[in-house]
DNA sequence: ACCCAGGCCCTTG
DNA sequence: CAAGGGCATGGG
C-alpha cells in the first residue's frame, strides 16, 4: 500500500479512466478497480485531503491516493497514468495555442494513458462504428468468456483474454459476445499477433510512421484505430486519432488553420488520403504531444455534447 | 421506422 | 485515386 506525494503533482484518475481511453474499469465502494491486460489495478481516494488554496470544492480535488494491484507491482500508476511525461514541456507546448489552452486548464488532470498493448489493440478493434456502451459490454463479455478468473479484495475478476485465447476462440464465440461483423477481425489480428506477423515487442521501438505502417497491414486495422493502438500503449505522443467527433471538433475550432480543406468528411466517411493530410498538418501544428491535444479536444466536445462515457 | 455510433473493407469507375 | 455500399448491433 502507499500514498502517492510525489511533489504535488496534480492529476485527475477518475477523468483520465473515464474519457473513452479504458472501459474496465468499475468502482466498489471507496475504491475503483480497472483491467489492464492480466493485472487488477487499484486506486482509493482519500476524501479528507483537499486543496487549501483552491476553493474547496468537495471531490474536485485530491491530495491522497492510494494505489495498489493484482498482482502487486511496484509503482504501476507512474507508467499508466504516464506521470513519467514531462509536464511542463507538455503544458508550454499545448499552450501556444490559445483554442488548447483554454481547454487544457478547464480540464487539467485528464491524462493520455499507457495500457496492455493487446488489450488496447483489442478495444479499439471492438469501437468502430459503435458507441462507448457497447464497447464497454463487448470487452465485459470477451473478458467474462475467455479470461482468467480472479478473486481480489473479495470481488471477482475477469481479467483481459490473452492473445491465444482469442486466436483460439471460434467466430461463433466471438459472435456471441456481441462483437458483430469485428469477431474476424479480433480473431485474425490475434492470429497475426500470436504467429508474430506483427512483432508486438519490437513496435514501441519503431518510429510513429514505420510503427503505424505494420499496424495497417493487419485486417481490420485502418486509421483511426491505428492511431488510437500508437497513443495509447506505444508511447507515440504525436499520433492524433481522428474519428467522427474529433472531425467535428476541427471543423469548429480550427477551419481557419485548414483553410478549407476539412469539407470532405460530413458523411462520416474519409478516404486513407483524406484522412493523412488532416492528421499530417494538424500534427505539425500540435507537434510532439499531438496525442494529449487531441485527448482534450475529445474529452471537450463530448462534455459539451453531453455524451455518457 | 430511421439514424447514429471513437470505421473499415471491398468493388467499381 | 474517389466514391459508394455493406457490415452487426443496440439505443435514441
Amino acid at each position: 500500500m502507499q500514498i502517492y506525494t510525489e511533489n504535488n503533482k496534480f492529476f485527475d484518475p477518475l477523468k483520465s479512466i473515464n474519457s473513452g481511453q479504458v472501459f474496465l474499469w468499475q468502482k466498489y465502494n471507496d475504491s475503483w478497480y480497472g483491467i489492464d491486460g492480466q493485472k487488477v489495478l487499484k486506486f482509493t481516494l482519500k476524501k479528507q485531503s483537499l486543496d487549501r488554496n483552491q476553493n474547496n470544492q468537495r471531490g474536485k480535488k485530491w491530495r491522497e491516493i492510494e494505489f495498489q494491484s493484482y498482482p502487486w507491482k511496484e509503482n504501476w500508476e507512474k507508467l499508466f497514468f504516464r506521470l513519467d511525461d514531462d509536464d511542463e514541456s507538455l503544458k508550454n507546448t499545448l499552450s501556444r495555442d490559445k483554442i488548447i489552452n483554454g481547454i487544457y486548464k478547464k480540464y487539467e488532470g485528464l491524462r493520455v494513458l499507457r495500457q496492455n498493448s493487446f488489450q488496447c489493440t483489442i478495444t479499439f478493434l471492438c469501437a468502430s462504428n459503435t458507441n462507448m456502451k457497447r464497447i464497454r459490454k463487448m470487452l465485459n463479455n470477451l473478458s467474462k468468456k475467455f479470461g482468467k478468473k480472479i478473486s481480489y479484495d473479495g470481488i471477482e475478476f475477469d481479467l483481459f483474454p490473452q492473445v491465444r485465447e482469442l486466436s483460439n476462440a471460434s467466430i461463433n464465440e466471438l459472435i456471441s459476445c456481441g462483437l458483430g461483423y469485428r469477431a474476424k477481425f479480433v480473431k485474425s489480428v490475434a492470429k497475426d499477433i500470436e504467429t508474430k506477423t506483427i512483432n508486438f515487442e519490437d513496435i514501441g521501438k519503431k518510429s510513429y510512421e514505420l510503427a503505424k505502417t505494420e499496424l495497417l497491414r493487419l485486417n481490420g486495422i485502418g486509421n483511426k484505430t491505428a492511431d488510437c493502438i500508437l497513443l495509447f500503449s506505444f508511447d507515440k505522443l504525436n499520433a492524433f486519432p481522428i474519428d467522427i467527433w474529433i472531425y467535428r471538433s476541427l471543423l469548429e475550432n480550427y477551419s481557419w488553420y485548414f483553410d478549407g480543406d476539412l469539407n470532405s468528411f460530413s458523411t462520416g466517411k474519409m478516404t486513407k488520403n483524406q484522412y493523412d493530410a488532416i492528421s499530417n498538418r494538424i500534427r505539425n501544428y500540435f507537434g510532439e504531444y499531438s496525442g494529449y491535444a487531441q485527448q482534450y479536444l475529445y474529452y471537450h466536445i463530448r462534455e459539451t455534447a453531453r455524451k455518457a462515457w
